[in-house]
DNA sequence: CTGTGTGCAAACTCTTTGCATAAGT
DNA sequence: ACTTATGCAAAGAGTTTGCACACAG
């Protein structure tokens, strides 16, 4: 959300400074933790994560953290706006690090997701939202079996 | 010999006979308690249900049931095509008595499902399935939050 | 310093499993 | 009788919580 300014001290690859800026934009303290996990997060174009692939790849990184934090993180930079939760059945929650517009593929068999374009799929006839409400968002999963 | 109703005590109600022949025909021998749940999730029209609520249900009606009976019967009922996983988020499952094709809307304040009618809602422009794969059913969930 | 964030482990929820018993055909 | 289903309780997976210590501002 927040403005990139010309900061000089910003280098090349992972800039921690953007980095704190978006954390801060947020509302959150760019802790250690939460700046390397933004970095795995975000530094890697468009993912599907769960808790535990997120906590093993920060050990494998090098990055002392523990689950508790993965989940607590992971929540807040959910309701900061920053990942999109994804409504998959199955007792695993997984985060969306791309929170535009676009829908998925769901391979039952593998758990695995893929993503498709937000301008591929159009969805017409939807319905009012009844009275006091509004739709804040349409999730369209596509299940995909063995042909 | 040819006596298709069993233990009178048990609440299956006029329909016992039609009942059996359903889960029969699903390959699923009608014993007292998959023909008690039968009837309470097909008995009352189109609904959302989780396992514990099913149990709940069960054990007010005076059906004697165990949890885990519950959950067996929820998933030999769902590979029969008997009923339809549902693809929300969160810890629970729920499961639909209507198989046929809709949609929902969901309220996350309030974690409730209500359905949308499948004539409504038209999807356009899926991309095709990857090779070796096949569509096996498109999941369109309205999420609506207050106005 | 001051208050928020974190780690740890235990608690918690939902779901599945193993095995002896009960029920259906 | 022979096979399958069920109940119970315990295990399992994923997630959350409480509290003392550590860190950012």
């Amino acid at each position: 959300m927040s403005k990139p300014e010309n900061n000089p001290s910003i280098k090349c690859g992972v800039t921690s400074a953007a980095i704190s800026a978006r954390l801060r934009g947020a509302g959150l303290r760019p802790t250690r933790q939460r700046c390397s996990l933004a970095t795995l997060l975000f530094g890697k174009g468009d993912r599907h994560i769960s808790a535990e692939m997120l906590h093993e790849e920060a050990v494998k990184a090098g990055v002392r953290v523990s689950l508790a934090t993965i989940y607590n993180t992971l929540h807040q930079f959910q309701q900061s706006g920053m990942l999109r939760e994804l409504a998959i059945e199955g007792q695993k929650s997984y985060f969306d690090t791309n929170i535009s517009n676009h829908n998925h593929f769901y391979i039952e068999e593998r758990g695995e997701l893929i993503d498709i374009p937000g301008d591929c799929v159009r969805v017409d006839g939807l319905p009012e939202a009844p009275p006091g409400m509004r739709i804040s968002h349409v999730d369209v999963v596509v299940r995909l079996v063995k042909a």
